[in-house]
DNA sequence: TTGAAAGCGCTAACAA
DNA sequence: TTGTTAGCGCTTTCAA
């Protein structure tokens, strides 16, 4: 079991009769060796099966070739799209993208940069839990990309709420509705007061009345509690955190014998795998995962204010499927 | 951006007074410092805000406290469960997890592994797109622990696929079905082999007579082909590759005008998240997954035969719902 | 229990 | 274009 002590450079040049450094520049700097002896020496390791010790690179270069990737909560599809994207950007520039996972926790999140720290190129945070200063001082020490969190200077990509949130908005208002819920989520999540300020800045304008209620943790099973504060608060449609607290408001909200989208209209945001498969399908706010994951990768690898602004914002699309329908006014 | 050089090991040392090899047997071998200078040496590296450097240990000493879950498909849902419980179990541990997805490409997946040598103290293989040839080189070379693929000696976690297809052989006959097909999964899954062996095995045993369609991507998508593979067979009941061929297979059905469970069931593996959000609900084999990821990095962690026996066999139970119902004869 | 010193495998000056 | 050499930050003998 791996008894036998890996070949290293120094093995390569022997064997192709060269110096370690000219190995070393075979396989690093392609251009500062000749074609002749790079051929010989990419011969010679091949048929020693040299593999380059990554370590002994990034102990003297400093650099990585991986970036890490924090989830807020791996479990929430909405993620899915994200790794996609960050993982084939990666890839296509020769970088290993490492995953990592914060479960929702702030102090586990720090503690996984903490250990990674010194084990990669920079950190990619999305849907950070961390505090306005805590990503400060991280910023200071280590090459950071916020994904669905903004904090100027550190670069950043989200999606725009403030559109998405008026596509809700005139939605639901065309609808006929005119009580409306937000069901937010936890009081950590920047994401959350972002979509507050947004419905709750534009609700007027559509003639709409709008009530907090919550905080809620963002799963399938807080959907109950969250369903019954809504209901408590007497609206006719209710705009859940996140699909998946929008998927069990559905479900307690039928329990219960209210009917959706009849009675009450209920719309979710990031149009996860399952919106669409369940009954009925759901009315959601849809996110580009994958482009932001690519950019992210990209905004990290390339000094932003070269190629891209620092601080991107895409473009997101009501899906409006039939978990949301005419108000009682309407 | 940290351009102030982090704080070494000699850094430390002076600031504590004491010998470079002090501070890191401190840091390394808790019994071989005495008390009083293991805390001034924790001390002043806290005041210097010092952080081991990962690759300076790893270079020396061989050790990366790093270990690799390797995923067939990312995007497949069922895979949640597993890197959550192998994550919360490798940190435990004071191990990292490194998650890297194979696209459900061999070459991709052989890549990855290469990339990662020399990063990883050993690779957690889910659901390996690999020949057994490839496995076997690499388990000469590497830890290895493999999920949802068997091949002694090297150790691995299965769920129990004889005993879960009995449970869903047992249900369909019960419910008075008598032909029934299987829609394969990827021939280069070794699962999907598994389960037709399973399922074809004891199939005469319980009075059904079962046809093999396929293969199929296992995608929500290809539920569509697979489906009309079926209808074509003449069945009455599915049983899918897993629960996305599973679900794409049910809506197939309907937009054909096919009643599900009325006409055909169907059933899936793994009960995914959406499963039982589906209308209607989907049958399926459960999976342990959280207890499957968990098992492996044990394995790797500890050399098996001395806690563990090298082959675990997880069980796994049917979940039965509304997908699945009498059949014509029942 | 502690210190001195020799590398781990590689990159990056500096020379040639 | 290539070789020589000095570390990167740490662990691990070996001595004291």
């Amino acid at each position: 079991m791996g008894s036998v002590p890996e070949p290293t450079i120094y093995d390569v040049a022997t064997r192709a009769g060269v110096a370690a450094s000219t190995v070393s520049r075979a396989f690093g700097v392609p251009g500062r060796v000749s074609e002749r002896t790079r051929q010989k020496v990419v011969a010679a390791a091949e048929e020693l099966g040299y593999v380059p010790n990554p370590h002994a690179r990034a102990l003297q270069s400093g650099k990585h070739a991986t970036i890490a990737l924090m989830l807020a909560d791996i479990t929430n599809p909405y993620f899915f799209e994200l790794i996609r994207g960050a993982e084939q950007r990666a890839r296509v520039a020769g970088n290993t993208l490492v995953i990592v996972n914060a479960e929702e926790s702030r102090r586990i999140e720090f503690e996984q940069i903490q250990g990674l720290t010194g084990a990669v190129d920079g950190f990619i945070l999305a849907a950070s839990r961390l505090s306005d200063d805590e990503l400060r001082a991280l910023a200071g020490k280590h090459r950071l990309v916020l994904l669905d969190r903004e904090l100027p200077p550190i670069p950043s990509v989200v999606r725009d709420m403030r559109g998405g949130c008026r596509q809700i908005l005139e939605h639901l208002s065309s609808l006929g509705h005119r009580e409306v819920a937000y069901c937010s989520g936890p009081p950590t999540s920047w994401m959350s007061a972002e979509r507050w300020a947004a419905l709750s800045g534009g609700a007027e304008e559509h003639g709409l009345t709008l009530r907090r209620v919550g905080p809620y943790a963002p799963t399938v099973a807080n959907g109950a509690v969250a369903a019954d504060g809504a209901l408590r608060a007497g609206v006719t449609a209710v705009v859940a955190h996140n699909d998946l607290l929008a998927i069990g408001i559905v479900r307690r909200l039928r329990d219960r014998g209210v009917a959706v989208p009849e009675d009450v209209s209920v719309v979710g945001f990031d149009d996860i795998f399952a919106a669409e498969l369940l009954e009925p399908p759901l009315t959601t706010l849809g996110a580009p995962g994958a482009q932001a994951g690519r950019l992210a990768v990209e905004l990290l690898l390339d000094p932003p204010g070269r190629h891209h602004p620092a601080q991107l914002r895409l473009p997101s699309d009501l899906v409006i499927r039939r978990s949301s329908g005419p108000g009682s006014g309407g």
